[in-house]
Parts: C-alpha cells; sequence; structure tokens
DNA sequence: GTCTATATCGGGATAGAC
DNA sequence: GTCTATCCCGATATAGAC
C-alpha cells in the first residue's frame, strides 16, 4: 500500500518476527529480497493462469474463465495489484530479467488463448496483445481501487454496488466476447483519430 | 518517472531554475506543491474532454474522439498516466477533497457521453462507471509503459508494432462501438464465474 | 522575495558480539 | 545463525542574512 520505499526493513522484520539484521543475513539487501517475492508470487498466479490457458476447454469457455480467475487470484493477494501498478509508474526499474520472465508466463496464458481461438478459427483477428492489454489492466486498477472506491464515490456520487465483482466481471466478458467474435474484430473504420 | 518519494525538492528547484527555499515560500511544502501541479493538469485535461462530451456530436462519435483525445493528452503530458497509475497503487494518500473534485471532471466527461447515448436510445444498457474503467485504464496503462515496452518486448518477443498509438486506439473503438451497441451490452448468460 | 547554511530525522546497511 | 548498536547518507524543512 506504500510501495517499495514505504516499506521499511524494519518493519518486515517486525511483522516476520525477525531481526532486521538476518534480512540482510538472508538476502543481498531490500531490492533482493523484494525480486524474491514477486517471483514467487507470479509464479503462483502463472502456474494458475497457465492450467487454465491449456486446459480442454473451448477457448471462449477459457477467455471467461481467465478473467474470472485473474479477478479471484488479485482479490486473494490485495497488495498485488498496487505492486503492479507502481512497477510500471516507475518504469520497472527494480526488476530484473529472471522477474520479468515470470511475469511474462500470464501474458502468455491470456495470448495463448486467443492465439488458439484463431488458429481453430473460432475467434476473429483480433489482436492478442491488444486484448490483454484492455483486459488485464481494467482488472488490476479495479483490484486496486476497491480501498478508495468509497472516497471516490462520496465526490462522484455514484453507485458502489454498480462496481461488486460479478458485475465487472461480467461486463469485460462480455467485452471480450464481442472482440472475438469472427469477422467483427480487427474490421470497421477507425472513427475519426483526432 | 521516480515518483513522489523520488522527486526531491532541490531537484524541482534546480529544474526551475529557482532556488529550494523559494519552494517553501510560495507552497506550505512539497505535498502543497505537488496537489497544486495535479489540479492545474487535471483541469487542463478535463477541459478539453468536457468539450468533446458537450460537444454537439453524436454520442457514438463522440465516445470515438474520447479515445483518442485521452491517448493525445496522454501523450502530450507523458509524466500524467504514471501519476495517476501510483496514486491508485498508493490508495489516493496524497489527494485532497479539492483534487478529488477536479480528476471527477474527467470522469464525468466520458459517463456523460454514455448517459446521453443511452437517454437518446442510441446506447444499450451498459453500465457508464464499468465502460469507463474498461476505456480510460488500458490507456493509462499504454501510456505508461511505453517506456518499458521495448524491455518487455525483448524477454516476451512480441512484436511492438502492433501496439502502435493508432492500433490501441482503433482497438478500443472496435471494443467501446460493441459494448454500447443496443441489445448487445448487459444482455446475455455471464458464463462460469468459478 | 531570494539566497546559503544548517537543523533534523528516518531508513538502508553493516560491524561485531555471542 | 541471530542479535544490538551504530554508521552514514540523503531528503524535508527552516533559520536567518541580505
Amino acid at each position: 500500500m506504500r510501495g517499495f520505499e514505504g516499506a521499511t526493513v524494519d518493519r518486515i522484520a517486525a511483522r516476520a518476527r525477525l531481526n532486521k539484521a538476518m534480512i540482510y543475513y538472508h538476502f543481498h539487501g531490500k531490492k533482493d529480497l523484494y525480486r524474491t517475492v514477486l517471483r514467487s508470487i507470479f509464479t503462483t498466479m502463472g502456474d494458475g493462469l497457465a492450467a487454465i490457458a491449456s486446459s480442454n476447454a473451448a477457448p471462449a469457455d477459457k477467455l471467461d474463465r481467465f478473467v474470472a480467475a485473474f479477478v479471484a487470484e488479485g482479490q486473494a493477494r490485495a497488495h498485488v495489484a498496487p505492486i503492479m501498478l507502481r512497477e510500471i509508474a516507475e518504469g520497472g526499474r527494480r526488476l530484473d530479467e529472471e522477474t520479468y520472465t515470470v511475469m511474462v508466463r500470464v501474458v502468455r496464458a491470456m495470448t495463448g488463448i486467443i492465439t488458439e481461438g484463431r488458429a481453430a478459427g473460432q475467434f476473429g483477428p483480433v489482436d492478442p496483445i491488444l486484448l490483454y492489454l484492455t483486459t488485464v489492466w481494467p482488472i488490476v486498477v479495479y483490484l486496486a481501487t476497491t480501498p478508495i472506491r468509497n472516497a471516490l464515490a462520496r465526490v462522484a456520487q455514484f453507485d458502489v454496488g454498480r462496481l461488486d465483482p460479478e458485475r465487472f466481471i461480467a461486463h469485460l466478458q462480455m467485452l471480450n466476447r464481442h472482440a472475438v467474435m469472427p469477422a467483427a474484430a480487427g474490421a470497421g473504420p477507425a472513427g475519426e483519430l483526432s
């Protein structure tokens, strides 16, 4: 919630009922600990999502499940979404190649489903990366904004209930279902760009 | 790029060719300066986007233009997207009510277009807030990831060219066009949720 | 209003005992 | 392996001269 800088090694040690020096004994430094934790988290998430991608359900069903599973995984680990956003905001400065590699498995899980659907002729010509962008990142922001939604709602006066997880998931699934419809995606004029 | 904590008052002053003490003379502190800048930025962005929303084009066209304009505004101010992501990640701790109010104008610009389209019977029953979430936040992430896209592409081996702004904008416009189609949105079974 | 010099403090990292 | 005490630096903020 307060980020890499906000988490002091003292507090981390206290939370783990350890002494600060132990952290420096087991890890090369704060950043090394951070990367280790991230690799662990994204390995777990990647496993679950890759399992969905490689199941033998229909691609369209996998896509729906991917969305629901990503939301569920994110809710079960509420600290992950803010971390992802912060890393993006900071240009991924703190990540090393190995951590990137682990994260990319999540991307592949989703793009694999789409590629499969296209190869099977069940999906139209939608770009996997673009659909990944418009699927995963609203989820991450949705998850990360959960704590402040009330604060914003007070100012904006919208009904928070409309943003409950089930409705949000259904909305995303609806968007994706249309996006992958054969002969629906890339087609059509792009509209005014300026 | 390095966030609120990463930007030292010394460097800010140097960049402005001023002395650090001057900043503390004109503002109550670093946070006060930060809020003032954010209010200014979002006022400008809100003006442009509200102008699109209140123009007398058709709602569907406004939606397309909103997407293109948001991307353009974001590109013209490359530092804004990371700031938005970081603020979300930190639970909006640094924002005060006044800053929230200014930011909400951007939300209203988009939701207003959808509400108008629905009232005119041109849009189906899509939720304005949900469509805002799935429209604006992919854009913000897209903008914020521009610097690291190459690093990721190297590991993931995808073609970066597929992510150029025009294609991205067209993809989002396509998604939204389908989402607001009468009798297309909220309709249909939601699929498996677990 | 504009500057230099400095107070102050929090946090990463380590020395060194046991 | 595990701890306490400490070094050290960088950053916010202010005092006070001009």
